[in-house]
DNA sequence: AGTGGAAACTTACCACTGGAAACATGCAAG
DNA sequence: CTTGCATGTTTCCAGTGGTAAGTTTCCACT
């Protein structure tokens, strides 16, 4: 059963990604009025979601925005719950896309670590309304299998790559402890930078930028992971 | 001009504590209809929000609890946005007050680190309707004076908590980075041990506990901190 | 004591929201 | 060509936040 619901994932993750491709309009899938009402409203959401934060969606808006009346996105995604769990679904995707692309090939454990910290926490900020519908709305079902296939695939990159600090620092250490304390701690980080002063967003400053923490995060992730004997 | 803002800051913490207690209706501060309307709207909002999550949150329905018209809130909070702040202010303030009584006395750095961070985690799932109005809802005011106090007085324990580990384990320790890195992982565990399957809440299963995790995290942040030499 | 004013609250209204139901439209397969 | 169905639209409903105007209660001052 496993590799079936996977196949489907596989399927599900490449058909979002041209989904989101916005200008492309063309001669693919335009099945009826709309070229794609579907991605054209998870666009739409993930854009007032960046404007005016989680609180600020409104499922009217979002259909005033892709052109279409207040009860379209009802026929696609049943409820404001179905739209905004695609939308998250799509961001973990995009995430697990990411992760895999920046950490495959790095076969030392920190510059890995170190890398998949750096693009979940880069990820985030390119992504700001995928990850506030992800973390900071409440209306999105936990449950939906395709959502939680894409946030498993993004687990398991952060998984293998402390699987693989286990292998190379300690092999005693707790994998599935440490990746949910890696994991936390980007999605910390995430939550609370713009709500710190002394941490800046871009490098042209004298403060801490993310990308600094999250590398001495990793240095210290990687030294505290050593064998205490 | 600290000194008295710090004073004001003190005695508002106070009034809130006060505030809280629900069953204390009597005497105190009975200057009209309802003994102290302000307070029973921020525990019921906060009950509202523990009940039906950060979007479940009405201000109609609140006033409804408190047994008042649905106008009656802006009278104390102008709108939504204040009685929310006043919510995460009420919040931060808990957090302050038990992350001081747990540390306090403390002198062993990696002791009162742990300290805190159990107590970080245990207030947030003790409160979990102020702690989803403070990092759930993007509704509050981040700028009100009162709020930023008290999250400051919260922030102050922990960065005093990195200080010892560095006079104790490593004299070139960057304290804000660190202390970043701390609130962030806490915080990060409370979002996400809810949507992990492998973390329970309770002790009483063979699953890892939250305060599992942050002993786990605990012991590597002290030994990830030594200097590498 | 009584009166003016301010504070606390209510009522009435507005534009907006999400969702459901009934209706219309266009495609695709028989 | 026509039947079936996915895709939208229109219309309606209860509920929401915010404002404005009116009402009640308290307090301070004379």
């Amino acid at each position: 059963m496993f590799p079936v619901v996977s196949f489907h994932w596989q399927v599900a993750t490449v058909k979002i990604d041209l989904d989101t491709v916005k200008s492309y309009d063309g001669e693919m899938q335009k099945t009826y009025h709309h070229g794609d009402l579907p991605a054209a409203l998870r666009t739409a959401t993930a854009e007032l979601v960046t404007e005016k934060g989680p609180s600020g969606f409104s499922l009217r808006e979002v259909a005033r925005r892709a052109g279409v009346s207040h009860a379209a996105p009802a026929h696609h995604f049943g409820d404001a719950e179905g739209l905004l769990t695609s939308v998250a679904t799509e961001g973990f995707s995009t995430l697990a896309d990411a992760l895999d692309a920046a950490s495959t090939g790095i076969t030392d454990a920190r510059e890995r670590l170190n890398a998949c910290g750096t693009t979940y926490v880069r990820t985030a900020l390119a992504y700001p309304g995928h990850f506030g519908v992800i973390f900071q709305s409440d209306l999105i079902n936990e449950d939906d299998d395709a959502c939680l296939l894409a946030s498993m695939r993004a687990y398991a990159v952060l998984q293998s790559t402390i699987e693989m600090v286990r292998d190379q620092v300690n092999p005693d250490l707790d994998v599935d402890a440490m990746a949910t304390l890696c994991w936390a701690t980007m999605q910390g980080l995430v939550v609370l930078a713009p709500k710190l002063s002394h941490v800046a967003e871009s490098t042209d400053t004298a403060l801490l930028t993310l990308d600094d923490l999250v590398a001495q995060f990793t240095d210290m992730f990687i030294a505290g992971c050593r064998p205490s004997s």
